[in-house]
DNA sequence: CAATATACTTACTAACTAATCAGTAAAAAA
DNA sequence: TTTTTTACTGATTAGTTAGTAAGTATATTG
């Protein structure tokens, strides 16, 4: 891949995440990368496509991190996942989730597909993970681990939300909370994701 | 107020829930409520004047809705709750906070002033009517009222995110595993919300 | 070396956007 | 009854948007 079409593709990306999808134009990244619009159109013909194509990056981004921690235990998965969502904090970036799916009927059917694809493939990993973590006893949950994962991602995803509005300590507060349900021992307080 | 101008409100409400704040444009609502353009200016001078006062309009539900309730139990305060979130799926809107919170970089300084007084309106309500659910002994959860209710009010902002995109069914699986973790006594199962 | 494909640029457009301003009819106030 | 205010319409605009078509320099291939 050309390295124009990788920075158009990881520019997109960053403002999706800051700005959302519906409120960044082509000149917001044909200025900053010194491209005129038509080179993005060359790669892109419609901003769809554009579109389609972060969710892609994310999407093998997610199985880079699933292939790549397949050994290490439930609890260190879920750790490398926080610290995924830790991260974006930091940069008051939100999660491709949290900015996507609140535009999800502004698409074109083939991006929903695309969309819904991403929310299903981030769910499944984090299922996995818990119900790891849970046969390794580090975790406690009740029902399936699918069910879980949702209560998981919703808390990560809004806390992205909430703490660029609320204040960045937010996040830890509800990483907090989540933990404490999940606790093996109640009596244990010092698991940490 | 005109009924014009509470015309404008609503439909712009709707809006911002359906397709979100960046994605709706004048013509929008002037179409439908056959009124020019220029009436909603003359009403809302700026777009951010339209987001405000639909902000302000939450702000007086949210305010209702604490005044109408101050007899019930803490528990039936959480009823209503999920109740006005219930009608909401049903109808494919999400909330006011999983709209403008994602998109909150790209307001102007004062709506996004509005925008945080909403949260924090509608989470100091949450965090009153747990806080009142746990003294009936209805409810357990540890640590501040506060903090749970960032965990309580992430579940349903992002479970109307989610149940448009994988299906409605993800709401009452996502509301089930909240209240598992908050079940008084966890021998009894028919909680319900 | 010639032909072709790649990676763009230049120049443009049609459609839409929020916003403005000068009217105007009707209601309310003085 | 005159004046003022309210509640708009009509007409327009400056700026932005995604998207296109035609051209060009450079690299790749036959």
């Amino acid at each position: 891949m050309s390295d124009t079409k990788e920075n158009i593709i990881g520019l997109a990306d960053e403002l999706i995440r800051k700005r959302g999808f519906n409120a960044f134009s082509y000149n917001d990244i044909a200025v900053p990368l010194a491209v005129r619009n038509a080179a993005i159109h060359y790669y892109f013909p419609a901003k769809s496509d554009l579109g389609e194509a972060v969710i892609e990056v994310e999407l093998r981004r997610v199985e880079e991190y699933r292939r790549g921690s397949e050994r290490l235990t439930g609890e260190e998965q879920l750790k490398l996942l926080v610290g995924v969502f830790r991260r974006n904090n930091k940069l008051r970036m939100i999660c491709l989730m949290g900015s996507l799916t609140p535009d999800y009927d502004t698409f074109e059917v083939p991006m929903r597909r695309k969309v819904k694809e991403m929310c299903l493939s981030i769910l499944d990993w984090v299922a996995e993970s818990l119900e790891k973590a849970r046969g390794e006893g580090k975790l406690q949950f009740e029902g399936e681990a699918g069910d879980r994962a949702l209560l998981v991602i919703s808390t990560l995803l809004s806390s992205l939300l909430l703490s660029r509005v609320l204040g960045t300590n937010i996040f830890e507060r509800m990483l907090d909370q989540l933990l404490q349900d999940m606790r093996a021992d109640w009596r244990v307080k010092d698991i940490k994701l």
